[in-house]
RNA sequence: CGGGCUGUAGUGUAACGGUAGCACGAGUCCUUUGGGAGGAUUUAGUUCCGGUCCGAAUCCGGACAGCCCGACCA
């Protein structure tokens, strides 16, 4: 007989101290960084960055993305979604066949100039990888899960499915920018589902809708789904999550009143036009994707022969969609959204940890103690230890971090056997008797 | 990929073609401790290659890198 063990993969260790904790907060922003996202992130030290559009996560930040990524793994379970982890080189033959590998990567062989999808870009979005020159490092996995599939799906019972995986995604962008915006390596979630006929897509279509709009709520961003352009092998629309920043770099057509949102790209809608749908004022928005999803219908089930045999003992071509989240992104628009001009104000679902405990001088042991206290009910808490650092630093530190709860033990609060709470962004502490700070959190 | 701007200690900034300086950080000591505290002392730098010049951080050329605008962005 097995012991019963609990799933240990998504464990997030719930307690940190700032003595063990090897990076900084930097008084300066970052001289070549404008973008509020950048600037915060790297100065409360969530993340470095590397190379232009290519950034570390560093401890709190981790932290951040390990938030974003549960709120996803829970909804993706709500509907069906199942975790897997697929490779990020992927090899000519699985782009072949949709013709992928000759439009990405073929033209640049062929024609320096050549035209891609019609466009005059010069550019490729993905990096082809030396010296194993079959290989390019993956933006996105149609191809590879469909080959995947193809193995497995023979049967109208075998359907429907949707798998997805939180992987490092590869575009060779010409202008990395605005710090987690626009990467040229960044956590992806991409989800894919396979259908016997296109109702159900939609219906899963439909699914998928309302668990990106719980997600990005969760997370405390607010999303436009907005209809966009249709992708690269399908005529339907495609549909998008905007959170409107004036940082974004899409333009969106929203309405007003009801929200009916179009990518300005396809959109026929005017500035100050009317709502077709309400009648409401159509108002043109900058904003930021964060998420999207695409009905793909057969084009890769056809370039995979991936088919299902039904009752009758008919053979049809699997249906697919595919639905993507930008974990970066999410983060890099949090911080857009959700900050003041001391730091960064996490949504509480978020926020590297749930309290923010500031122990000033000479107040150690009782520190200590209403630490061991606070991760003994199971709060996660970040714990300012470091005894050589003023008050003043550790409160600006806690603002620039951006918890919600904070903390604070002093003489003076230890005098009345309380602690000092106060949530990040609002002005009034209070006192909370020492006895009662763990029944405040639960 | 086109255009613009910029590269100076770990970070942020000064320096006319003529001694690379300041602040923060970091180390040591002392004093401090409710909003990046003070004193003493130490530490560490001109992106790279070439050119002009008696002399280059500074001027010129190139490379590389970063940011911004545009193009691009299943």
């Amino acid at each position: 007989m097995r012991h019963y063990s609990p799933s240990r993969e998504f464990v997030i260790i719930k307690v940190m101290k700032l003595s063990q904790l090897f990076t900084k907060t930097t008084r300066e922003n970052p001289k070549d960084e404008t973008s509020v996202n950048a600037q915060l992130l790297e100065r409360g030290g969530f993340i470095y960055k590397n190379s232009a559009g290519i950034y570390t996560f560093l401890p709190l930040g981790w932290r951040v993305m390990q938030k974003i990524a549960g709120i996803i793994r829970e909804e993706m379970a709500k509907i069906g979604g199942i975790e897997m982890f697929m490779p990020a080189l992927v090899e000519k033959k699985y782009l072949d066949a949709t013709g992928r590998w000759e439009v990405e990567v073929g033209f640049k062989i062929a024609n320096d100039h050549a035209v891609r999808r019609g466009s005059t870009s010069t550019r490729l979005s993905l990096y082809e990888v030396e010296p194993l020159s079959n290989f390019v490092l993956g933006w996105t996995h149609e191809e590879v899960l469909t080959a995947i599939a193809s193995r497995f799906v023979s049967s109208y019972k075998d359907l429907p499915f949707a798998a997805y995986q939180i992987q490092t995604k590869f575009r060779n962008e010409p202008r990395a920018k605005s710090g987690l915006l626009r990467g040229r390596e960044f956590m992806m979630k991409d989800l894919y589902s396979f259908h016997a006929s296109e109702d159900d897509l939609w219906r899963y279509y439909e699914d998928v809708k309302g668990a990106y709009h719980k997600i990005f709520h969760r997370c405390g961003l607010k999303a436009i789904y907005t209809i966009a352009a249709g992708g690269t092998f399908t005529a339907e629309n495609t549909h998008e999550f905007q959170v409107l920043a004036d940082i974004g770099e899409d333009t969106i057509f929203i309405c007003d009143k009801c929200e009916y949102a179009e990518n300005k790209e396809i959109s026929k809608l005017m500035n100050n036009g009317q709502c077709p749908k309400c009648k409401g004022k159509i108002v043109e928005r900058k904003s930021i994707e964060v998420g999207n999803t695409f009905p793909l219908g057969d084009k890769y089930s056809k370039a995979f022969d991936l088919k299902f045999v039904d009752e009758k003992g008919e053979s049809h071509l699997v249906i697919m969609g595919s639905y993507g989240i930008g974990l970066g992104r999410v983060m890099g628009a949090l911080v857009e959204i959700h900050h003041d001009d001391e730091g960064i104000i996490w949504p509480e679902a978020v926020a590297p940890f749930k309290v923010h405990l500031l122990a000033l001088e000479g107040t150690e042991k009782s520190g200590d103690e209403i630490y061991e206290k606070v991760l003994h009910s199971g709060i996660e808490v970040l714990y300012d230890d470091r005894m050589d650092k003023s008050a003043g630093e550790k409160f600006t530190d806690a603002d620039l971090i951006g918890c919600q709860l904070r903390f604070v033990v002093s003489e003076k609060t230890l005098q009345k056997k309380s602690v000092e709470v106060k949530r990040r962004g609002e002005k009034d502490a209070k006192l909370i008797e020492l006895d009662n700070i763990v029944d405040i959190l639960l």
